[in-house]
RNA sequence: GGCCCGAUGGUCAAGUGGCUAAGACGCCGCCCUUUCACGGCAGAAUCGAGGGUUCGAUUCCCUCUCGGGCUACCA
């Protein structure tokens, strides 16, 4: 018998926009596959109608996509074999009751009548009694013929049902876990039956998954560590239908700087989404080179990796046991470094980010490339952490020169900064060639004993740039060309 | 509360039964520079605690502490 084909899947739910944390886990799920030569799967699982978001679905794939994964199957592949990869259109195919039909055949299963209050009223008995909350079996002590009637009662009543699948009692599952290890979980920890069908006829998460991860022939299931409880429910799914259990590794979760709690959707305290990273200017190659050393290291000591070398190396072991802050400043740093190895991809963007901002017009990049791509340089291109932060950086001086104020008006009102700045003036208006070097040449002629360092830079600085400080001075006089520093002087 | 997992500088982390315990971000200082940024060079800072095992524990075992996860007709 050959070893079956790697086939790993990441089954985002449609409920908003992709979360860092998601993000996290498609990404070392594609890793994982893309490593190994398998086949990548995306499913949807869109068992909750409550929370399903218009659009959430296309957010995520076009997200996963702009960061740069592929995948081979899902729902927007038409021709992929094991379709559909929705759970809801699975659910209409009726892929899910047929093995909730087994298993209320085979007796595993039952139908339960208990409201949501009822539950809750148990439960609170329980905890209060500081036990436990575990599910109360109705029908004990009752022939399947008693049980089938207490349905007909139940029904008559108009009640609902739900399918709990039935756990037994003195079980211990048990799994080699990818990232853990060794695991094992008493049956009786689970907290007793559970709901595999809702009464709104839709298979519950833990069924479903499943269902799908078998049928599709799933071999590799990687997911966050919040789901360590639930795999001792599946792995009862599993064998109460018969079936292979896929090798699970449960990877660390992501904690968030602030509160010191996993990383939620709902927290405010932190940018949650891919979305808004990518809003702000953040490259995809630097959101997977960070998040793929969340929790992951490589041999080496180096820190940038591109995602075709995260393949190469990758290496499951690796994965923490520990879970791992998510540190925005590294992350700045990760992205500044990506800014500047890719840096003519990148200058595009940063006219985008200009024009974006309505400080320059659209087509005024196109024109003058290569003034754009110099003056990105001079206004610090090689700082920023992510594109955004270029707009202040260049808009003044080069798109709009700041108010005058008090501290700007007394460093140019002196006697002998007006003569400084008249003098410039005029050497600028008889130099031939203006570049960098020769304005140099200027300021340090006009520097004596008495008239140098600040005192001889900040008044020309002010009467050109309107400003104290700021990148390098006679950079920007030849970026701006003789004409545009002489306006700027004249209009102080 | 119960069950599960974890613990190396502020953060990400490598690593080992014996090493001065890597590296990166951040921070501090110095240099470069008119200034900011960039860059260069240094620096501070870590094996949670207590017991074992051992000639020797950061490393192996136990307990504690701390942190995290789960405890749904959510996924």
């Amino acid at each position: 018998m050959t070893e079956k084909d790697i086939r790993v899947r990441y089954a985002p739910s449609p409920t908003g926009h992709l979360h860092i944390g998601n993000a996290r886990t498609a990404i070392f799920n594609w890793l994982y596959t893309r490593h190994f030569n398998g086949t990548f799967v995306i499913r949807i699982e869109d068992t909750d109608t409550a929370r399903n978001v218009e659009d959430g679905e296309k957010s995520q794939l076009d997200n996963l996509a702009w960061l740069g994964i592929d995948w081979d199957e899902g729902p927007d592949k038409p021709n992929s074999k094991y379709a559909p990869y929705r759970q809801s259109e699975r659910n209409n195919q009726g892929i899910y009751q047929k093995y909730i039909n087994e298993l209320l055949e085979k007796g595993i299963a039952y139908k339960s009548y208990k409201t949501p209050e009822q539950l809750n009223v148990e439960r609170e008995a329980q905890q209060a009694a500081k036990q436990a909350p575990h599910y109360i079996y109705e029908y004990e002590g009752l022939t399947n013929e008693e049980r089938e009637n207490k349905y007909q009662e139940y029904e008559a009543q108009g009640l609902k049902p739900v399918i709990r699948i039935h756990v037994s009692e003195d079980v211990v599952y048990k799994w080699d876990d990818i990232v853990k290890g060794k695991m094992e979980i008493a049956s009786k920890e689970i907290g007793g039956d559970w709901v595999i069908q809702k009464a709104d006829g839709m298979p519950t998460y833990n069924f479903a998954v499943v269902v799908d991860d078998h049928l599709m022939d799933i071999t590799h299931v990687l997911r966050g560590d919040d789901h360590v409880s639930n795999t001792p429910k599946q792995i009862g799914v599993y064998n109460a239908l018969g079936w292979d259990v896929p090798k699970f590794g449960h990877m660390t979760l992501i904690i968030n700087t602030e509160t010191g709690k996993k990383l939620s959707k709902r927290d405010e305290s932190i940018l949650q989404f891919i979305e808004q990273y990518k809003e702000l200017g953040y490259l995809p190659e630097a959101m997977i080179n960070f998040i793929g050393l969340l929790g992951w290291s490589p041999v080496g000591e180096d820190e940038i990796f591109t995602k075709e070398e995260f393949v190469n190396m990758f290496d499951p072991k690796r994965l923490s046991k520990a879970p791992a802050k998510f540190d925005a400043k590294k992350l700045q740093w990760v992205n500044n470094q990506w800014i500047r190895k890719s840096l003519d991809s990148v200058i595009p963007k940063l006219a985008d980010e200009l024009v974006k901002a309505g400080v320059a017009t659209s087509g005024d990049y196109q024109n003058r490339t290569e003034w754009y791509k110099k003056m990105f340089e001079i206004a610090g291109v090689d700082g920023i952490a992510y594109t955004q932060e270029i707009v202040p950086l260049a808009t003044y001086p080069f798109f709009k020169l700041p108010e005058m104020n008090n501290e700007l008006r007394e460093v140019v009102s002196s006697d002998v900064a007006k003569q400084l700045i008249s003098d410039f003036a005029q050497q600028l208006t008889n130099l031939q060639d203006v570049s960098a070097d020769n304005v140099m040449s200027i300021i340090r002629s006009l520097q004596t004993e008495q008239l140098r360092g600040r005192d001889l830079w900040n008044p020309l600085r002010v009467a050109i740039t309107r400003a104290i400080q700021g990148p390098n001075l006679p950079e920007i006089v030849a970026l701006m060309g003789k004409e545009w520093t002489l306006k700027n002087i004249n209009d102080l």
